[in-house]
DNA sequence: CCGACAACCTGTGAGC
DNA sequence: TGCTCACAGGTTGTCG
């Protein structure tokens, strides 16, 4: 399921298999996703090229070429529940395979989202300069995120630092797991006021975000084809969370029970005796 | 600008 | 076994 590690690990997944391919055509078998997928969008991949497949924050850019020679970006996001799986052409569809892209090798990428929060979508032009990507804000793993830039983002927050390190326009792709497990590693409480946060433990929090996140990715990639072929989920970072679904189990630091609240709808798992205010 | 909250949708597991 | 409820890895829009 895709958190930013996932997506960036089905990125990595699925780029050899676009390489020097032409897609011979897709198909759309619910249009019903967060917001409806384009009328026409299977005429205008048929036989566009794919010169690259890019992610910005938890979203999916395949740099097209069309028939026409015209640039344009295909753009999947796969919201709470979407999988993208490599198939045969001759894999018959299973309930909640919305979408198809099919490629001159018989090779299909097929998107499963049960809950449809999900998108497909076809952007003209320079895709960033689109209004869904233009306000995230800066990437995680590059050197565009540090201390610096999360202390500057944070001054005027008054909201709990769980909930702004999740706001996509202050850093992209932190999820609720990362979110949990980041804090944990800074040895922030999640509650705290983000504007009361020092300089120095926003160095730390930052640090620990990107920490997270590459070891994550890292050991995604540790199963890559499986990921992308058919057998699901493969990564293995699970094992590693410190804190997230662990309430109720002692901290591996320090002992402590770890406790779980709710903030904003959504699960906060924290050691009560590592993570300070 | 900021924060709180509802909305979108289906599947799963717990509890009765 | 079956019902109801809470909850799940995300994002956007609205309202005060």
């Amino acid at each position: 399921m895709p958190e930013l590690p996932e997506v960036e690990t089905t990125r990595r997944g699925l780029a050899p298999v676009l390489a020097n391919r032409v897609i011979q055509g897709a198909v759309v078998r619910h249009r019903g996703l967060r917001q409806p997928v384009p009328r026409g969008l299977a005429q205008k991949l048929a036989g566009a090229a794919v010169h690259a497949l890019n992610r910005r924050g938890k979203y999916l850019l395949f740099d097209c070429e069309t028939g026409d020679h015209r640039r344009g970006t295909l753009l999947i996001h796969l919201g709470m529940s979407g999988r993208l799986w490599l198939v045969d052409a001759k894999t018959p569809p299973q309930k909640h395979d919305h979408f198809d892209l099919v490629f001159d090798n018989g090779r299909v990428i097929r998107l499963r989202d049960p809950r449809r929060f999900g998108l497909v979508l076809w952007l003209k032009g320079d895709p960033l300069a689109h209004p869904l990507l233009s306000s995230i804000g800066p990437e995680p793993l590059t050197a565009d995120f540090d201390g610096t830039v999360l202390h500057r983002a944070t001054r005027s927050r008054s909201a709990a630092i769980k909930l702004v390190i999740m706001d996509s326009h202050v850093v992209a792709g932190v999820g609720n797991i990362y979110a949990n497990e980041a804090l944990f590693r800074a040895g922030i409480d999640p509650r705290t006021p983000a504007k009361r946060i020092s300089r120095a433990r926003c160095d730390a929090l930052a640090r620990e975000i990107r920490n997270v996140l590459a070891e994550a990715i890292d050991a995604g990639g540790s199963s890559l084809r499986d990921y992308v072929g058919s057998d699901g989920m493969a990564g293995n970072f699970q094992n590693n969370f410190l804190v997230y679904g662990r309430s109720g189990e002692p901290c591996t630091r320090c002992g402590a029970v770890i406790r779980e609240l709710k903030q904003a709808q959504r699960a906060t798992c924290y050691c009560p005796r590592c993570q300070k205010r």
